[in-house]
DNA sequence: TCCTTTACGGATAATTTTATCCCTATCGCT
DNA sequence: AGCGATAGGGATAAAATTATCCGTAAAGGA
C-alpha cells in the first residue's frame, strides 16, 4: 500500500483494524484467493482477476509478502518462473476469506441493487 | 464512501468484492462493533472511537444506512436524540467481525512489529 | 537480429477516501 | 440574549490508493 512515508499514523487498536490492514486493498482478497487455489504464477493470477492492473496485483502481492502472508520462489529457467505460496500464517486468513466469499456470494444481488439504487458506478454482473 | 460520481466501475464479480464493498471504510468494521455492543447514540460512538473524525464516522454511518445495514431512529426530543440498530440483514456480518476481530487480536504484536519493519508510520500499540 | 515469454517496477496521473474547519438547527436553562 | 448539548453536513484540502504508460532483463527460437 504505501510505497511512500505515509503521513497519519495508522491505528491498530482494534482487532478490526489490524485484520484490515492485511487484507485491505482492491485485490488482497482474491489475489489469496487465487494463490490458495493453487494458481501460483502471477501469470495465471493475472489471467484469473483480468479487471485488475496488472502493476497494483504486483504491488499487493509485494505486500502480501512482506506480511508474510505468501511465499515466492523464485526458479532460475527462462523464461522466468515464480511462484508464490500461502505461509502458514497465510492460511490462518483462509477461514476469513471464505465467509467474506460466502457472505458476498449470498448477498451479491441485495448489494448490487442498493449500489445501483445509489446511482453508483457499478459494472454489470455477468451471467 | 462515494459523495460523488465515481468514474471507475466497480466490480462485484467476487464474494469477496461484495463484502468488502460493505466493510471497507477506515471505520466500519468498528462502528459495526459499536452499535452491536449496544453504543446506539452517535455520540457513545465518537467518544469510543476517538481517534476517528467525526465526519467520516458520520457518512460511514451513512452508508451503512443506505446499505441496509443500520437502522436509524430519531426521537424529536431535545437535545436531539437519535439512536442507530443493526438490522437483521447487518447482523447477519457480525461473524465475519468477529472473527476478524479475533484474528486481529491474536496477530496484532505480530502485524504491528512487520509494519514497523517496513518503517510505516503506526500508532504506539496502547498498553 | 528481432520477437516472444515471463516477471517486475519507475514515473506520473487520476481517482477515491479521509481530514479539517466551521456552520446550521433545536430546546432548555441561566 | 447567550450558552450547552445533540446531530449533521457543506466546502475544500490533504492524503492514500489505484491506473496508465512504458521500460528493463534474460533465454530460446525463427
Amino acid at each position: 500500500m504505501q510505497s511512500y512515508e505515509n503521513k497519519i499514523p495508522q491505528d491498530l487498536e482494534y482487532g478490526v483494524t489490524v485484520t484490515m490492514k492485511v487484507l485491505a486493498g482492491k485485490w488482497k482478497p482474491c489475489i489469496i484467493d487465487c494463490i490458495a487455489n493453487g494458481m501460483k504464477r502471477p501469470n495465471q493470477i493475472h489471467k484469473k482477476i483480468k479487471q485488475a492492473n496488472k502493476r497494483v496485483v504486483n504491488q499487493q502481492l509485494g505486500e502480501l509478502y512482506e506480511y508474510d502472508i505468501v511465499s515466492k520462489k523464485v526458479y532460475q529457467e527462462y523464461p522466468l518462473k515464480v511462484e508464490y505460496e500461502l505461509t502458514d500464517f497465510g492460511r490462518t486468513l483462509l477461514p476469513i476469506i471464505s465467509i467474506m466469499e460466502e457472505w458476498g456470494n449470498e448477498n451479491a444481488q441485495k448489494i448490487y441493487e442498493l449500489a445501483i439504487q445509489r446511482k453508483e458506478n457499478i459494472a454489470p454482473l455477468e451471467v
